[in-house]
DNA sequence: TTATAATATGAACATATGCTCATATTATAA
DNA sequence: TTATAATATGAGCATATGTTCATATTATAA
């Protein structure tokens, strides 16, 4: 296959994907969720940061179907909601570990 | 394995993997030179923007080791130089076709 | 050496981003 | 219904980001 030019939407979409993957916070959300699905207390408490954070990242990651809620309760249970992106994300994070550093 | 915290580093490194992926000139730039080595004119005309954006650019990819340039003449051609990202990105575009829009 | 072509760089600007604080919303339990 | 627990939301702020403009740098050709 030889070059072409992208579809400018299909490039938007690529980008917003890599922008969700791209900040600290929600990698450590995204792999967190990728070992158990949590409440949003239990991300904020686990990861050491304001609900309110972890509250407008989950909002985020929700919009691009990152991650799914599931009520129980008062409580809302979060997990993965796209494999792929997850597979991206944890292969990523592993070959990372075995590049730089040692 | 089981959930266990990441390193704040290695988050980091992973962050800015997927920092560079996640803008538009830069995803354009570097599907293009996965297709074929390209001087810095040749990519601003092809991609239709200012050289000065390109170069900036192309810096930035180039600190990331992304990207590697060679000279010939006055002219600098640029290339992949981390397979493994190139692979990243080619794959979501694949994949992201397929899946958005038809 | 001088003029030219190709690329690099720095400052400035507008916009985007992520966090915090305060408060709103929602559902449960008393 | 009222109090409480869990989550969501909006405004405000500081910082980061990407582009442009003007100019600097570098190497070649005349």
């Amino acid at each position: 296959m030889s070059y072409q030019p992208l579809d400018d939407k299909l490039i938007e979409d690529v980008a917003y994907i890599f922008k969700a993957l791209s900040d600290p916070t929600r990698i450590k959300i995204l792999h967190l969720l990728f070992y158990k699905e949590c409440s949003v207390n239990e991300i904020a408490s686990e990861l050491n940061m304001q609900q309110s954070t972890i509250s407008h990242q989950l909002k985020y990651l929700r919009q691009l179907h990152l991650v799914k809620k599931r009520r129980e309760k008062t409580m809302y249970y979060y997990s993965p909601d796209d494999y792929h992106v997850m597979n991206l994300l944890e292969q990523t994070i592993e070959h990372t570990k075995h590049t730089l550093g040692g």
